[in-house]
DNA sequence: CAGAATGGTTGACGCAGGTCAAATGTGAGC
DNA sequence: GCTCACATTTGACCTGCGTCAACCATTCTG
């Protein structure tokens, strides 16, 4: 178990208020703020500069914007420095999934690889920068740092893991279950990056909510109501404060009554 | 699209019966009947033979037995060459997913990667054999074999997709839509195992199927009843014949009314 | 072959969540 | 500040699927 302790919590809040002037930090793995989240730990100084050199550029995505499309030809894989993502399947009769919410220090783009377009679209939900990093160059300098490469492994069956989790979700959960998944889920990650464990602001729509939860988005609302009413959470808008994180772990996880 | 062919499907078939010898062949790679599923296709001869090396071991799993199970240590990816499996994960409170069927030719245990266990147990639904990759093995070659690199990323990536296409089913197909496109996935897999697009047997129970597709086991088995009074399907027992395919892909994706 | 265990089918009924509709809140652009 | 498009909430009603239950088919065991 990898956690990330309060001490780098605190210290990616102090990065990224540095981080407001771009000119102060150079432009590299080698001192990013989100390493710990989106980079293997044992490096040497030499390995993190050749990284670095990989990762060449980066793109601002503006609010709403794609970073890429179902079919677009895939090369890249994508850190995300800052913003909030969606990706989703389009099917052809229209009907829209969203297979998942993406935030700092996470990688999108793998559904590309196998047959070297990508399989769904990736929208940014508030303005985002992404770190581009072509995915042959990837594999070339895995080859030499075994650390690199075991890295890109897991962070592939890591995705594999979450995936099967929302199959659980969605193939067993009632509406009131799934959302509070959903929720304690959103506030783990947050929380991961120095954000607070009982606080936070919905960076999509409740109909996005509904889709990535198999809902419609009227239930969605109606649930939010309804754990409100029970004193669990606060909502306004966008904004949830978590009253009562144990009676949201109890709805997912039924306690076996003692 | 990397299809594959009549005659590779005949000559799997060849390769199947000979092989109920199992003196008759070298237990090796290089000249498994399963190859192009499995296996890279542009390997010199060493390469295919330092492949072997790390395929050692084959391991039976009869019908009912589990392969690994969720919280073991992971070391080894399998390739099944014979048998048919499911993978579950089951929630503390015995809520029970089945996450995927794999079949001949496909590798199950990248699940374990990530934390260096089992994330879900897998068991065979019938009489099965594997052959067990140690992947500390296979992350060394693939650092010196590109194209075995590039294969394990494809195989990660393909599963990656494969559950966002479970994922919209889960969240916005409905009965009906949800088994026309199970079986339409099965058969497209038997097929290109060599077996006929119009009949197939299923290995699995009415209520594996209805895990698997969130559903339950009266739904499923309703579902069938449907579809075989529609003239759709034959139904008897596991055994399934395909009468009108195109009105399976019809359900699954409502033409626009012409 | 009896008997049991397992898997599958079918019916009756209820409810969680979908659908439709109306009202209100709200933020972006002018 | 005004307006418009969009997001959200809430109510009333409906339905697809779950639940419960009875019964049948098949395989396994001794």
């Amino acid at each position: 178990m990898r956690g990330i302790d309060l001490s780098h919590a605190l210290g990616a809040i102090a990065a990224k208020i540095r981080d407001m002037n771009p000119h102060t930090i150079k432009v590299a793995c080698s001192n990013c703020n989100l390493r710990e989240l989106c980079m293997p730990m044992d490096l040497t100084a030499d390995e993190l500069d050749r990284i670095d050199a990989v990762v060449g550029v980066r793109r601002k995505v503006k609010r709403g914007a794609t970073l890429f499309r179902n079919g677009e030809k895939f090369t890249n894989l994508y850190a995300i420095r800052t913003g909030f993502f969606k990706t989703c399947l389009i099917a052809e009769d229209g009907r829209d999934q969203v297979t998942g919410f993406q935030m700092a220090g996470e990688v999108i783009g793998l559904d590309g690889i196998v047959n070297d377009r990508h399989a769904c679209d990736a929208v940014a939900l508030e303005d985002a920068e992404v770190c581009v990093m072509p995915f042959d160059r990837i594999e070339e300098l895995s080859r030499d740092i075994n650390a690199l490469q075991h890295h890109v492994h897991k962070i592939m069956s890591r995705e594999i893991v979450r995936e099967h989790g929302v199959m659980l979700l969605l193939g067993s959960m009632r509406a009131e279950e799934r959302l509070a998944a959903f929720l304690l889920n959103l506030l783990q990650r947050l929380h991961a990056r120095g954000f607070s464990r009982s606080e936070l602001v919905l960076r999509m729509t409740r109909e996005e909510i509904g889709s990535y939860l198999g809902l419609k988005l009227e239930t969605v609302s109606r649930t939010f109501s309804k754990f409100a009413e029970e004193g669990i959470i606060e909502v306004h808008q966008r904004h949830v404060r978590i009253l009562d994180a144990d009676a949201l772990k109890d709805i997912v996880n039924p306690k076996a009554c003692h």
